[in-house]
DNA sequence: AAGATAGTCAACCGCCGCTGA
DNA sequence: GTCAGCGGCGGTTGACTATCT
């Protein structure tokens, strides 16, 4: 797949950030026509961009059940479990993450797990415990790094991230600000 | 205050598997 | 059986922001 454009659709396709504007066609078309193909949509609803674009858009940012914000405790501890079970399968952890992306998910384990594996010591405090602690299940916070396999084996707060600052966007772009606006238009369109 | 560095995350890229013609 | 089109996935990049010096 994967077709190379021709030189005039080429200079058409729109890449990098999405602007608001776009962000509106596109739910407004998801909401009065559904998803559908992705190709045809981005054709359909005017969008300069690709299908693929415009599906990674949709199911990683608008989506009204997109959860944004930060990972509850109880979700890392979700994650690091079905990681140890399946390795790289964002979508299939996703999956049981309602809410989540499997974007969101990777970008988590990447900033916030990957960091604590590659730093045990400073991750326990005791570089010394770690092969031991390979062995028992009830030590503190690590990671057994295996071929594919590697447990969790500790306790949460070892990895518990130290407080988030408080959302305050006020000047941000919120989606459920748009959604509900999003059912006022709907309320004119549809009804 | 300004520059450097680290952290975060949205978006893109390339590959793969599925499906229908 | 083959090919094209598409969706889905995981890896990676790059822009932006926060923090440090």
């Amino acid at each position: 797949m994967d077709k190379k454009p021709s030189s005039s659709e080429e200079a058409e396709v729109r890449k990098g950030p999405w602007t608001m504007e776009e962000d509106l066609i596109l739910i407004n078309y998801i909401a009065n026509h559904g998803e559908g193909v992705w190709n045809s949509l981005a054709r359909s609803a005017g969008l300069k961009r690709t299908g693929k674009s415009c599906r990674l858009r949709w199911l990683n940012y608008l989506r009204p059940d997109v959860r944004r914000g930060n990972i509850t405790p109880e979700e890392q501890l979700l994650i690091m479990e079905l990681h140890a079970r399946w390795g790289n399968r964002w979508s299939k952890i996703a999956r049981h993450l309602p809410g989540r992306t499997d974007n969101e998910i990777k970008n988590f384990w990447r900033t916030k797990i990957q960091k604590h594996i590659k730093q045990p010591e400073n991750c326990t405090g005791q570089s010394s415990d770690r092969n031991d602690s390979a062995s028992s299940s009830h030590v503190s916070g690590g990671f057994e790094e295996g071929t594919e396999n590697y447990s969790y084996t500790g306790n949460l707060e070892a990895f518990t991230l130290p407080a988030p600052p408080a959302e305050t966007n006020e000047n941000f772009w919120n989606m459920e600000d748009f959604w509900s606006m999003q059912l006022l238009n709907s309320d004119n369109k549809l009804l």
